[in-house]
DNA sequence: GCTGGCACTCGACGTCGGGGAGTGCCAGAC
DNA sequence: GTCTGGCACTCCCCGACGTCGAGTGCCAGC
C-alpha cells in the first residue's frame, strides 16, 4: 500500500513544507528532491497518500500539505533524528553550568531551549513530591510563631509560616528538630507520611501539641498539596510562525498562561526515558489543538523529577525539536543529580 | 491657545479612540458629546490642536488620532481618576489575602492586574536589598558543605551552596549561627555591608577561615549582586489589540521577556508614592515605544520593596489602569508589610 | 467667533479578468 | 503493471477600475 518511494513522497512533502510554509505542487518536488521520477508520478503517489489522509490540500489546484497523521507518520518512521554538533554540546552545557541556584537553572533551560528551537519552552520545577528532604530547618521566630523551611536535593526550597495557639521555648524547637531531622532526611516526600506515622507516638508528651501542628503543616502543604511550579520562555518565537496559526494566537498564548495547562501537557508523560510528541488534534487542550508539542522527562530515569518541552505550531522541525529537548533535558538531570 | 472646549474636545477624541480604535471625525464627535457647537466649529478646533501636535491623521480624509503627546496632556490633565467600586476593592483582597507565601502573593497580583485592565501586568517581586533581613539559616549539609538560606521580612528566600576549603565540625556552624543572627537580624541588606564589617575581627581565631568564607558568600551573592526577580503575565491580552502595534507585537513581546529591560523599567521610578506613566515614544525601552507603561512603587512609602504595573498599547483606558495599578501596589504593599 | 455650504481627497470595498500553479485523467511507452 | 507526457480544467492571486462615503479645508455670511 506505502511503499517506500511514497514513503519518501511525504518525507519530501513534510520537509519543504517545514521549511517554505508554502503547498507542495507535484513539479518542484520533483525536482528538488532527487526522486527520479517524473511528477506525473508523484501526483500518482500524492492521490494514494491523500487517499490514506497523510495530507491534503487546501482547494483544488493547490499544492499538497501534510495533515496530523501525516506529520505523525512522519515522526514515526521517517525522521532522522539529528545529532546535536559538539559544538552545541559544548554551548548546552556551559550555559548551563553557569547556573548559581535552582531558578537560575530552570531560567537558562527555558532560555536555552527556546533559543535552540525556536518556539516556545516550558520547564517544570523539579516536582517536589518527587523529591528527596535534604533538610527541614525549623525556625524560631517569635514565641508562638515557627517558620519552617524544607530544602530538598534538588535544590527547591518551600516555606511556610507557622502560627501556634500556644508558646514554645527555643529548647522545644531544637528538640523538635531532632525528632524531624533524622526521620526525613533523604526521605522522598511522597514517601514522607508513613516515616512521621509513629511520630506523635515517640516524642515525649510536652512536645505532643506543637508537634503535631508542625506534622500537620508539613503533611498536608508539602506532601499531600505540593505547589508544583513552571517556567515558560520564547513566546515571542510564537509571532514567528503567525500565519502557522487559524486566525490569532490567543487561544495558544491563554493556554500558556495557564499553570493546570501546563502541568497537565507536561505531566502526561508515560515513559519518562523517552522523548514524546504530541501532534495538532492529539492534544488534550483545547487552545493547543493547532500546535505540537514535545516534551521529555529529566532526571534519574527510575524517578524523574519533572518534565520540559516546547510548544510550537504543528509545522514544526520535529527533528531539531527532538533532539534539543532530548539533550536539554539529559543535561539538566545530570546537573540536578550531581547538586 | 488652548481654550476650554479645545481640551474638552481632545478628551472627547482621546475616549472616542480609545473606545472604538477608529479615527474620529467632526461630526460624531459633535454629535456624540454634548459640546453645543456645529461640527465645523469642532473642525477649526481640531486644526487647532492639530497644529499644536496633540492629535494627527493618518491620511487627508480619515478623522483624528490622538498623539503621544495628546495622550500626555489627556492623562497630566484631563484624565478623571476612577475610584474603584467597593465590590472591586474587597474582590482585591480577598483574591490577594488567600496567598500562602510570597510566590503566590506575587502570582496573584500579576493574574489580578491583568485581569483588572485587560493588560500584561508586571510585578516584581522586593528588591532583596531593600529587604530586611528575618533570618539566616546555615546549615551543615556535610563535612565541608555549607547551605546558606536568607529569608527576609517580605517572604523571600535566597539560598547558596557553599563548598569550603577543610573541613568545619557541627559545633563550628552553631558558633557561626550565633555570630552571624544578632548582627544581621532586622537589618537591611543595603545596610549588611556595615553590620559585618567587624565581623572576623570579633570573632575566635578558630572559626576565621570558614567564617571569611560565609561572609563573602553573603556580601557577593546576596548583598552586592542581589537576583531581582520579576513575574509577567496576562500576555494573551496583547493580542486583544493586535491592531494596535505597528506590523506584530513580535518587538513588544521580546521586550517583555527581557527581565533586564523589565527591570529597567520598573526601576525608573523616582517618586514611589505615584502612580507614574510613561506613553509611547517616553519609553527609553526600543521595542516598547508602541506601548504604555503604568508603574507604581508598592510597600512603606519611605523604603518601597520593588514596583509593579501594567504594559498596553497607548490606546489604553488610561484611568482605569491607574487606579488599578495604585490599588494593587497599595494593597501588596499593606499585606507584605503586615506579614 | 460660530455656522452652513461646498468642492475635494482618499481609503474601503466590490467587481472583473488575466495569469499561473497545480490537479486529475487518459492514452501510450517500456 | 508501472511510469510518463499531454491536456483540459479549476481556482487562487493580483492588479486595475469604479463607486461610495466619511471626513476635511475653506469661505462667505450671520
Amino acid at each position: 500500500m506505502l511503499d517506500d518511494r511514497k514513503l519518501e513522497v511525504l518525507r519530501a512533502i513534510v520537509e519543504d513544507f517545514v521549511s517554505t510554509n508554502e503547498p507542495v505542487g507535484s513539479k518542484s518536488l520533483a525536482e528538488r528532491h532527487g526522486l527520479g521520477v517524473s511528477p506525473a508520478t508523484v501526483r500518482n503517489d500524492m492521490a494514494a497518500l491523500e487517499d490514506e489522509g497523510f495530507i491534503t490540500h487546501p482547494h483544488t489546484s493547490a499544492g499538497r500539505i501534510p495533515t496530523d497523521k501525516g506529520y505523525r507518520l512522519f515522526v514515526d518512521r521517517l525522521s532522522t533524528v539529528k545529532a546535536l554538533s559538539s559544538a552545541e554540546r559544548r554551548a548546552i552545557q556551559s550555559f548551563l553550568e553557569g547556573a548559581v541556584d535552582l531558578d537560575d537553572v530552570v531560567h537558562r533551560s527555558v532560555r536555552l531551549l527556546s533559543q535552540l528551537t525556536q518556539q516556545v519552552a516550558v520547564v517544570q520545577y523539579p516536582s517536589l513530591s518527587r523529591s528527596e528532604v535534604r533538610h527541614l530547618e525549623i525556625v524560631h521566630l517569635a514565641t508562638n510563631r515557627l517558620l519552617l523551611v524544607l530544602i530538598t536535593d534538588t535544590g527547591r526550597v518551600e516555606q511556610r509560616v507557622l502560627e501556634l495557639a500556644s508558646a514554645v521555648s527555643e529548647d522545644e524547637v531544637s528538640q523538635l528538630r531532632q525528632v524531624f531531622g533524622p526521620r526525613l532526611h533523604g526521605v522522598r516526600l511522597i514517601d514522607a507520611a508513613k516515616a512521621l506515622q509513629d511520630l506523635p507516638d515517640a516524642a515525649p508528651h510536652t512536645l505532643r501539641p506543637v508537634l503535631t501542628s508542625v506534622l500537620s503543616v508539613v503533611l498536608s502543604t508539602l506532601v499531600e498539596k505540593p505547589e508544583e511550579r513552571i517556567a515558560i520562555g520564547g513566546t515571542a518565537n510564537l509571532t514567528r510562525h503567525a500565519l502557522d496559526f487559524p486566525q490569532t494566537l490567543r487561544p495558544v498564548l491563554e493556554a500558556l498562561e495557564e499553570q493546570v495547562v501546563l502541568l497537565k501537557l507536561i505531566g502526561e508523560i508515560n515513559d519518562p526515558t523517552t522523548v514524546h510528541v504530541k501532534i495538532g488534534e492529539e492534544n488534550s487542550v483545547e487552545g493547543l489543538r493547532s500546535t505540537s508539542v514535545v516534551t521529555a522527562g529529566y532526571g534519574p530515569s527510575e524517578h524523574t523529577y519533572a518534565g520540559l518541552g516546547v510548544v510550537g505550531p504543528t509545522r514544526m522541525d520535529y527533528a531539531t525539536s527532538i533532539s534539543s529537548v532530548r539533550a536539554v533535558a539529559r543535561y539538566v538531570g545530570d546537573l540536578l543529580a550531581g547538586a
